[in-house]
DNA sequence: CCTGACGGTGAGCAAGCGCTTAGGACGCCG
DNA sequence: CGGCGTCCTAAGCGCTTGCTCACCGTCAGG
């Protein structure tokens, strides 16, 4: 068996949706759901980016909320898993959390269209699907909170409110998403230098890089 | 002639939308653009929470989205006189980067809702439209790097990207109307000392309150 | 060659959209 | 009382929406 027929699934994009066709569809509606937001994109459009028909959605995705919701989840998973490789590294508290937040924060200017989706569109989903994707947002939330309070515990930091220092450490990096290349000029790479060290200074990191 | 006249258009929350009728439209728009998003919200669900048909929308207004544009100009003129005021105020350059931030958060957290729609919703508006409210949120990023870089001349603050942290504490305190009241059990007041605090951090202020 | 599954299309349905228009209820002035 | 302007409604127009359905080309297996 030739090796790509496993490994291509994990560089590309959006290499775990396997139906071809279903993949250029959900491409086009990160773009167009990212442009226009979700209510404002039309079925039509999505199949027209993909080059096919109005009805070929339909055969992939039962509906255009399915879309919305493979569209999260994925999304959602791939930015926790990226929150959670900085947040298991070696270090102390206060480098896993510059490494956290700086790879977090790349990810979303990198992705940033497909994390405009995922972040501001949420309550476009259905009940069921809008709570299964809250739960992994509270383990982003949990993530950072437990790097907070293992630096405070350690004494490199100095946070006199830590639920509260959490929701806008993640909220610094989500709000990522809604202002980057609009503004322009400012790399990924830059922009999580940054904010990295924006965030040491938040949790008043004793050593600043 | 009796005072109530002139006066009553400035304590309640949008008197000066002179009309009445078209007062409670405006109101019911906000509520339902906050709640649903401009593109989700019919102009038959604004004119039935205003308790009239549907028709009765276009004696006031000429389109839906003359009615997000009316929200949109009023929100930012608050929001930026809001943060204008305390940037005018007395003190040092911390003290009123401090107040500034306070009481821009605590409108946003105030009026969540219709922070939301006027912060979130901008590319719902025609081209004309959103340019006229671009121009306002250049001011309040103008009135920000101000102060900071009135604190930096004056030694207060130890900041080495001034834009990009400007940058940050704009979008920390407007991200707030996202999450506000989703998460529940922080007040407005709350919310603002803190993220007055945390903001006080970012710019290295050598004394905290 | 036939067969059947797969992946796609063209046409269109029912419902809902933003918005318009003809007309009615009401109060004010003569 | 009539005439008029203001404010609103009932009805509906033209169009678009999400989605469906009957049908078709392609290609592997027998």
């Amino acid at each position: 068996m030739s090796t790509a027929e496993k490994t291509e699934g994990e560089d590309l994009p959006w290499g775990e949706v396997t139906p071809d066709a279903a993949r250029r569809l959900l491409i086009a509606a990160v773009e167009a759901f990212a442009e226009r937001g979700y209510h404002a994109t039309t079925t039509r459009d999505i199949a027209g980016r993909a080059g096919m028909s109005p009805a070929a959605l339909y055969i992939h995705y039962k509906t255009k909320e399915e879309l919305l919701h493979r569209i999260s989840r994925i999304g959602h998973d791939k930015a926790l898993r990226v929150l959670r490789t900085a947040a298991n590294g070696p270090g102390s508290a206060a480098e896993r959390l510059a490494d956290a937040v700086r790879s977090f924060v790349r990810w979303h200017a990198d992705h940033h269209t497909t994390a405009r989706v995922v972040q501001y569109e949420l309550d476009a989903l259905g009940e069921e699907h809008r709570t299964e994707i809250i739960a992994l947002r509270r383990q982003s939330d949990a993530t950072v909170r437990d790097m907070i309070n293992e630096g405070v515990r350690a004494g490199e930091f100095d946070v006199p409110d830590v639920p509260g220092t959490t929701l806008a450490v993640l909220s610094l990096c989500i709000d990522v998403a809604r202002w980057f290349n609009v503004a322009g000029q400012r790399t990924p790479d830059e922009v999580g230098a940054l904010y990295a060290d924006l965030v040491l200074r938040m949790v008043g990191a004793r050593q600043r890089g």
